[in-house]
DNA sequence: CAATCTGTTTTTTTT
DNA sequence: AAACAGATTG
């Protein structure tokens, strides 16, 4: 229509709400009218919001043009002021990132509502004023507190001159609400404005629209309600039915009832499914397939086996489709999560089937080599050489790894000093080893700028380039895609001077454990049309189309799979017409959501739909198919199938271990092993751990740990004040004493020891013990920190945690080794554990009735250790904070000696 | 039979 | 953390 009234596309803009959105919708326009593609604006709100921040910096209250932060930046800022915000109901833990992050999603949904801090704080009050229910008056204690991080942040900020993707939208809206002239000035350029998918729009940017359109007169949307899945970032099925209703007085409304995409069968099913969609504001559409019946039903695979099992499916279908014609780029793989999606990824590559996904690129092994060579220009302790590089002359053997971290376990040396010298002990394959390292870092060290250094070792240093550059096959071609998006990054990074190689590898630790390393998955354009599987989230598929599409995961429990509620809720009546508790609001839209990404998965395919799920989980259960199978109707071929046995075996190799003599473990060392039995190997086998990544607040707590054990050491009572000198030297001598906001930290760690030394006072004290008990041949060592007696003459052994109580603190099995070693070297003794962060006390001595499980658990760690049993268990959570993050990988060739 | 415990599985993202 | 399947317990 727009076409035909020869509207001047200079003075048209189109508003999207993704990247990939915009660029789909700019090449297909592009095709019919090059002239104008180039002329219109189109760009995603986010893309139009940072353009009015800039054009109208001073309006908005900037001296310049304010830079753009992401997520970890912010987290980076709020890190030392939390500390000082002084929180009871959001406790610090260990390491406050994830409570910021959850901050930071809470302040990002109040800002897609336009509200800002102080109605943020209004809202709570109105809130506490209103219902007095114990359960809203705990809400509001906590929203209380989002309320005053989302001050300190919003200060912060605007001190720093800096703006968050929130503000995007939020600023400019706010301004041309506030400010009608700069929005009537604005309008001036404009003729129309055409939104896709509106479904997706939140309040900001619905306000945002009603500044620059005239009240909706010049406005063209586009949307389906059944297909809105971006509700946890603000877009709410209100906003579409408020379209006409409220938001736009007088505009009109349209219905399309023909679908020129998919066959009949496919359409007939996804209609059947939207049906029964409990969804507000969606009217029934009959759609007319405009491409007609193809002969061929959608079909529901439940595949018999476990997960792994699944994938052997997919594989065997895919192979089915490319026999009757569609090629590998013809076939889609959507799934729900970008984990399994890696996981699928990985399957079918192993089972010999091309397929165009990177996964997290940090993750992949040629980047990873990149980044370990990296870390060994700011690593004195050289960790990242027992990694095993697949790269024929670049990989130490066990041994000689051995003999590495011996040499540098005594000295002080600077990073790569022992480059030079040679290492006693090691092997001749080691020393030529070590001389191939020195020629490849050779001239480099810890102020090398990242990129220099990445340039030269690909190109000039090794064949790394050359050899991705002459292979054809599509692994290599991925390689070298990942290597270039990561070239990228680094490219980007802010220059700034000293260590840019610290930073670097810090920075990626933390995009890593926020996940917000996505954007570097994106295929380039230039890679699109190779031949291969396309692979990607539900979400990731919206607005695109396949001749055939498979879906994974169809599990009952799996999917639908209601999201966690928010860590921060909402106050009430932030949500515009929510009505009711904000957090009631959040569930329902929340399932509605899960059906429309349902529907947008089922509506990519052109020609072929198939699901699938596993029928079995590892215990051999059984695991049944999602309720939205049954929901799509009879249409749906649906049967058990049993796939083919590609014989993949993901199963660990152990890695051959020497143990001398009788091994004698610690505590603390069998908890690292349940954890990650990698972690484990790396930390305590080959002794190559560096030190661990912590935060200020961890910091502070291993400040009060070495008071408590200086305390620990004096066999009498201490009075308060004495404990508080131990404190003060101890403090004073630490990092954290220069550092900002060092002040909070410290009041946080007087409680701690003021607390520990309270505790210490509640009966007759006894000096710590360190225990120690059998399991097989092996020893087990537990430190007590001391024992009390109490007026009843009872005895209790206490173990002291400095941080907060967490419910999962009794599982497993080494958590119980306190027990077992008051049990067996301590009769008489009862077991405790301390938390000094919360007071909370937990009686092992409750828990005696697991003792014998848990000791032939830890039976079992000692048994896995010696038989070299050291599989990886990875997780973006805890992986970015291990010191093997970027060395962990296929363990080196050789034979581990170790005496424990 | 209901209640409780155990083990397994599981999320999305805008420059 | 919460849902699910199944086993165990009272």
């Amino acid at each position: 229509m727009l076409e035909r009234d020869n509207v001047d596309p200079r003075r048209l803009v189109v508003m999207t709400y993704s990247n990939k959105a915009a660029g789909e919708l700019s090449e297909r326009i592009a095709k019919r009218r090059p002239d104008a593609a180039a002329a219109m604006w189109i760009g995603t709100f986010h893309a139009y919001g940072l353009n009015l921040v800039k054009q109208f910096h001073q309006a908005l209250g900037f001296s310049r043009e304010p830079r753009l932060i992401d997520r970890a930046e912010a987290i980076d800022l709020m890190l030392d002021r939390v500390a000082g915000l002084n929180l009871t109901h959001y406790r610090e833990l260990y390491d406050p990132t994830d409570k910021l992050r959850d901050f930071l999603s809470a302040i990002s949904r109040a800002q897609d509502e336009v509200v800002s801090a102080d109605r943020y704080a209004e809202l709570v009050e109105e809130m506490r004023a209103l219902d007095h229910s114990s359960e809203t008056q705990e809400r509001v204690k906590r929203a209380r507190e989002v309320a005053q991080v989302y001050k300190s942040y919003t200060d912060l900020k605007r001190a720093l001159e800096r703006i968050d993707f929130g503000d995007l939208v939020a600023l400019p809206a706010e301004l041309l609400t506030r400010n009608p002239t700069i929005a009537a000035q604005l309008r001036e350029d404009i003729d129309h404005v055409l939104v896709d998918e509106y479904q997706d729009v939140n309040r900001a940017s619905v306000q945002l629209l009603k500044a620059i359109t005239n009240q909706g007169r010049n406005l063209w949307c586009v949307g389906d309600v059944r297909q809105s899945i971006y509700r946890f970032r603000g877009a709410s099925s209100l906003n579409l039915a408020r379209f006409d209703h409220g938001d736009f007085t007088g505009a009109m409304r349209d219905q399309l009832d023909t679908n020129y995409r998919s066959r009949e069968e496919i359409v007939e099913a996804y209609s059947t499914f939207a049906d029964g969609m409990t969804l507000a504001g969606a009217t029934s559409v009959k759609l007319k397939a405009h491409r007609g019946r193809l002969g061929r039903p959608p079909e529901f695979r439940h595949i018999d086996g476990i997960t792994e099992n699944e994938i052997d499916g997919v594989a065997d279908a895919i192979a089915e489709l490319r026999a009757e014609g569609y090629s590998y780029r013809d076939q889609a793989l959507l799934c729900r999560g970008n984990d399994r999606l890696a996981e699928l990824g990985r399957g079918l590559e192993a089972r010999g089937i091309p397929v165009l996904y990177l996964g997290s690129v940090f993750e992949r092994p040629e980047v990873k080599d990149l980044l370990a060579w990296l870390s060994l220009l700011v690593d004195r302790r050289a960790m990242a050489m027992a990694r095993d590089t697949g790269i024929p002359g670049m990989t130490l053997s066990l041994e000689d790894i051995g003999a590495l971290s011996d040499a540098l376990n005594d000295d002080a040396l600077p990073p790569l000093a022992w480059l030079g010298s040679g290492v006693a002990g090691f092997s001749s394959d080691g020393i030529a080893t070590i001389a191939r390292y020195s020629a490849l870092l050779d001239g480099f060290d810890a102020r090398s700028a990242p990129w220099d250094v990445l340039a030269q070792l690909l190109l000039d240093r090794t064949r790394i380039a050359a050899d991705i550059c002459s292979s054809n096959d599509m692994a290599a071609r991925a390689k070298g895609i990942a290597i270039w998006q990561f070239l990228n990054f680094v490219r980007a990074q802010p220059l700034s001077s000293g260590n840019a190689i610290s930073r670097l590898l810090e920075r990626i630790r933390r995009l890593v454990r926020l996940s917000d390393d996505r954007d570097l998955r994106h295929i380039p354009q230039a890679a699109q049309g190779i031949d291969a599987i396309r692979l990607m989230t539900m979400h990731g598929s919206k607005g695109l189309e396949f001749p055939a599409v498979h879906v994974t995961g169809m599990t009952k429990g799996s999917f639908p799979k209601r999201n966690p509620a928010p860590t921060c809720p909402p106050p009430d009546g932030m949500i515009k017409d929510a009505g009711g508790a904000g957090i009631d609001f959040a569930a329902r839209e929340d399932e509605d959501e899960l059906q429309c990404l349902f529907y947008v998965a089922l509506s990519r395919a052109k020609d072929r739909l198939i699901l699938y799920s596993p029928n079995k989980d590892t215990a051999n259960r059984k695991r049944n198919p999602s309720d939205f199978i049954a929901r799509m109707g009879k249409g749906v071929e649906s049967r058990i199938v049993s796939a083919t046995n590609y014989g993949i075996d993901n199963s660990d190799a152990p890695v051959a271990i020497n143990l001398i003599g009788e091994s004698t473990y610690w505590q603390h060392q069998l908890s690292v092993y349940e954890r990650c039995p990698r972690r484990f190997f790396y930390t305590y086998v080959l002794n190559v751990g560096g030190k661990r990544v912590t935060s200020s607040f961890e910091d502070m707590h291993e400040v009060v740990r070495r008071v408590i054990t200086e305390l620990n050491a004096a066999e009498t009572a201490i009075d308060l004040a004495t404990a508080r000198d131990v404190f003060d030297v101890h403090w004073n001598s630490s990092e954290l004493a220069s550092r900002q906001a060092s002040t909070a930290y410290r009041v946080l760690a007087d409680e701690l020891v003021t607390r520990f030394a309270l505790t210490r006072a509640e009966g007759t004290l006894e000096p710590g013990q360190s225990l120690r008990f059998k399991v097989g041949s092996a020893t087990i060592r537990v430190n007590f920190d001391y024992s009390l007696v109490d007026g009843t003459g009872r005895k209790t052994l206490r173990y002291i945690q400095t941080g907060h109580h967490k419910k999962t603190v009794l599982t497993g099995n080494a958590a119980f080794a306190p027990l077992l070693a008051a049990q067996h070297a301590a009769p008489g003794y009862g077991a405790e554990l301390l938390h000094l962060s919360d007071g909370i006390r937990v009686a092992l001595s409750d828990h005696a009735g697991k003792a014998a499980d848990k000791r032939a658990g830890i039976g079992k760690i000692v048994d896995a250790i010696a038989a070299g049993q050291f599989e990886p268990k990875p997780s973006n959570r805890s992986c970015p904070k291990c010191p093997a993050f970027f060395t962990c990988g296929t363990v080196p060739p050789g034979t581990a000696q170790k005496k424990f």
